[in-house]
DNA sequence: CGTATTTGACCCGCGC
DNA sequence: GCGCGGGTCAAATACG
């Protein structure tokens, strides 16, 4: 019987007329609370704790008044937790909303400032740089400096032959690891030409310690053109491992510019993947001196930022692995 | 302002 | 002795 009077009020409640009452013992106290309750309601008051002491008197007496107050402070919990749900779901489409539009204009202030700042230095495949990248999709703020950086070095010295050659450019890189290569930090204190080589010869002391005097040579700060990488994986693999200095670093032989040479960068890349592919398959060496010279020069997978001139982006495309 | 890099000048060894 | 080329110095410059 209490159940059907417990169901009978929770429907008047819910569906918020008026209460009405028996007049049957035992629940006429309980009448009188349900009218304490509405007047809170109706009149605003605290939703957090609607009955008074006076209340809480009269419902010590009554279990099924206890029972019947507990419920209703559930559904009043349930009604406002639900409230809250749906507003924060509506919000959350709302920024979703937003953010999809701040993501497709990300991407389109991408290729907008992409395009302003490259200009005719669109990849040779015709795509641009955010397409090979980014594959259309956002890149996560990390990623993206590191690419506005290789930007900037591909910018600054794009290659070969360029007819933007400026009489002097200097690029930084900037390194979490000041020691390179073989652990070493060295400081370039001198460059030079040497006859019969297009590429200038740097010079590095040793800073680890003061007064120091071990100095080394320069590197290549690029991958040899495709005829002097196959000549010398030709001539054997072995030497480039066995021209290996004491610093760790690799003794190339300098190459003459050959007319071949001399067009790298600034003819198609895809004859030149096509010789060094070529190259590649027809002797294997080539992979292992090519594998020993790059590891030799980057060191550890950590240590992939040299502190000197960095590789022009595309010296290094020939050799990609994807 | 301190540090690193650039670059022209200078030094020195070697071959002719 | 002289010229050439490699190695080094140091002022100028760039950069954080």
């Amino acid at each position: 019987m209490a159940a059907l009077l417990h169901q009978h009020r929770e429907e008047d409640y819910g569906g918020g007329g008026g209460g009405g009452g028996g007049g049957r013992r035992g629940e006429i106290e309980e009448v009188d609370f349900f009218a304490a309750s509405r007047r809170r309601c109706d009149s605003g008051g605290d939703r957090e704790d609607p009955f008074s002491d006076s209340d809480v008197k009269i419902g010590l007496q009554l279990t099924t008044a206890d029972r019947w107050r507990e419920g209703e402070e559930e559904k009043v919990r349930m009604r406002r937790l639900r409230g809250e749900l749906e507003t924060a779901s509506s919000e959350n489409r709302r920024l979703k909303v937003v953010l999809e539009q701040v993501s497709r204009d990300y991407i389109a202030l991408l290729s907008i400032q992409r395009q302003a700042r490259h200009g005719r230095c669109v990849d040779a495949q015709g795509y641009t740089e955010i397409d090979q990248v980014t594959g259309g999709l956002g890149l996560s703020e990390q990623q993206e400096q590191i690419r506005l950086g290789e930007e900037k070095s591909h910018l600054l010295d794009d290659g070969f032959g360029s007819a933007h050659r400026r009489s002097r450019v200097s690029v930084k890189v900037r390194s979490d690891a000041p020691m390179v290569g073989d652990g070493c930090q060295w400081r370039k204190y001198g460059q030079k030409v040497a006859k019969g080589n297009p590429c200038p010869r740097a010079y590095y002391r040793c800073t680890m310690a003061a007064g120091c005097p071990v100095r080394k040579q320069g590197h290549h700060n690029h991958p040899l053109p495709a005829g002097a990488a196959a000549a010398l994986a030709l001539s054997g693999a072995g030497a480039a491992e066995e021209s290996l200095s004491s610093a760790g670093e690799i003794q190339r032989q300098p190459f003459p510019l050959t007319p071949a040479a001399a067009e790298w960068g600034s003819e198609t890349k895809s004859s030149t993947v096509d010789i060094v592919t070529e190259a590649i398959t027809s002797n294997p060496r080539f992979t292992e001196a090519l594998t020993a010279a790059i590891t030799s020069i980057l060191g550890t997978p950590q240590d992939t930022v040299a502190t000197e001139t960095p590789l022009p982006r595309q010296c290094f495309t020939p050799f990609a692995t994807n």
